[in-house]
DNA sequence: TGTACATCAGTGAACGCGCGTTCACTGATGTAC
DNA sequence: TGTACATCAGTGAACGCGCGTTCACTGATGTAC
């Protein structure tokens, strides 16, 4: 994946990996960046994935329609390299977090800060995970939830790993990620929707997401797999 | 509304409030049902709302495609019916449950079956929903967003009356209550997806969905509104 | 280093097709007397 | 009850348009000698 110089976390400046290439070889990555790009772009402004049309992505890119073949079979093949994509940017969120280590003090509320700033950094991606994991042609959900599920399984490992939920049997553990990262998902698009400036909605936005966190984890630590649960 | 007679819940025989239309009134509404109809059978057939076209629409409805234009001015237009339908169908779930009351034995697991069957019965509605919630036009989407807000807070409202959680401050229960909506409506999407036939699968879904419904119980029946939670 | 040939990303014309929308119409249903 | 007229849901022809896809092409870049 060399499609990493279109990632806004990374400096624009040539990479080692692209000088490398023959010098058409880097040509053809653009094109084939602007093609992506262009497709999340329209989904920026409102467009669900699966009615872009292919000249109105060539258009976007700046190139003539033919050329799209020369890097996608049809814009379904676009759309699964955006699944593929989306879902390094899961993974990167996860290694990241795991550089970090868990914050001492009032983690969850800083947890959601740093999981607020990396979707707005990583607006596009989110937009089209949130977007299409319900909604889009079966091919594209059925892909995208495979990436959810493996995101879902690696949280499942580092949270065992850091030892928070001692209580919790393995699938326990995994079912109560399932339950966050959902929970994440569905706050991922309230993030995105929420008209920048009103810093009143943002904040109530940001203690909703904490104290449904907390209820969960609440919940979770206090667990006991023999019981009966939550039942008045 | 006398969409009624569409819905899979009713007989399909004459109704009262049909009868009473001249008969052009009663052709009318059957022609916009067939629309309507039709619409949602595509959905069913794995395509998302805004990818319909009017021409398609009125193909399957059996119809020229310039009838459309006798009952609705485009096809948002039409969404913006299905959504309110939708809306219906949740606010009907919701009093059908407050008739039920609240089981006293098991109370999650059999909410969760009564919920699933729910679901199937009103398989194109929620299909709807969930698919178009996150990921569908701005407009139709908000409209949807509405519709969902509401039912959390009659949902809300219920929870309330039946006193379950006495611990919890009005704002917190709504905050619960948007919690198990997201669960609930993840879960849909699982359920009508599921293979049919499936019977182990199907089990393992209930179970996970039933623990996770616990979790968040377990966790409220515990808050308490003044101190730091779930912070290990 | 220079030359001759191969590669191939991007071009531009052309195609057949289904789209959304307009328009004048038809003929069954509804209304007035 | 019968007649004359109004209404209007559904029809069918026609339109201009953008779509996805094919094809032969061009000319810069790459490779071999």
């Amino acid at each position: 994946m060399s499609l990493r110089s279109r990632q806004p976390s990374e400096p624009a400046s040539p990479e080692p990996e692209e000088s490398a290439l023959p010098l058409r070889g880097q040509r053809k990555q653009r094109t084939r960046d602007a093609l992506i790009d262009a497709a999340l772009q329209l989904m920026n402004e409102g467009r669900s994935f699966n009615s872009l049309g292919l000249r109105e992505i060539t258009r976007v890119a700046g190139v003539v329609p033919t050329s799209f073949y020369r890097h996608f079979r049809d814009t379904n093949e676009l759309g699964l390299v955006l699944v593929e994509e989306s879902g390094l940017t899961l993974r990167r969120m996860l290694r990241e977090a795991r550089r970090a280590g868990a914050p001492v003090k009032d983690m969850i509320r800083r947890s959601v800060q740093v999981y607020k700033a990396f979707v707005l950094t990583n607006r596009l991606h989110f937009l089209f995970v949130a977007g299409e994991r319900s909604g889009g042609s079966p091919v594209i959900r059925g892909a995208i939830r495979n990436e959810v599920e493996q995101f879902i399984a690696e949280m499942t490992q580092d949270l065992r790993h850091l030892q928070i939920f001692p209580n919790l049997s393995p699938e326990s553990l995994q079912m109560i990620c399932g339950l966050v990262v959902n929970t994440m998902l569905n706050a991922a698009t309230d993030i995105l929707d929420l008209p920048p400036g009103d810093a009143e909605l943002a904040r109530a936005q940001e203690d909703n997401f904490v104290k449904q966190l907390r209820v969960i984890f609440f919940g979770a630590q206090l667990w006991r797999e023999d019981a009966e649960k939550g039942e008045p």
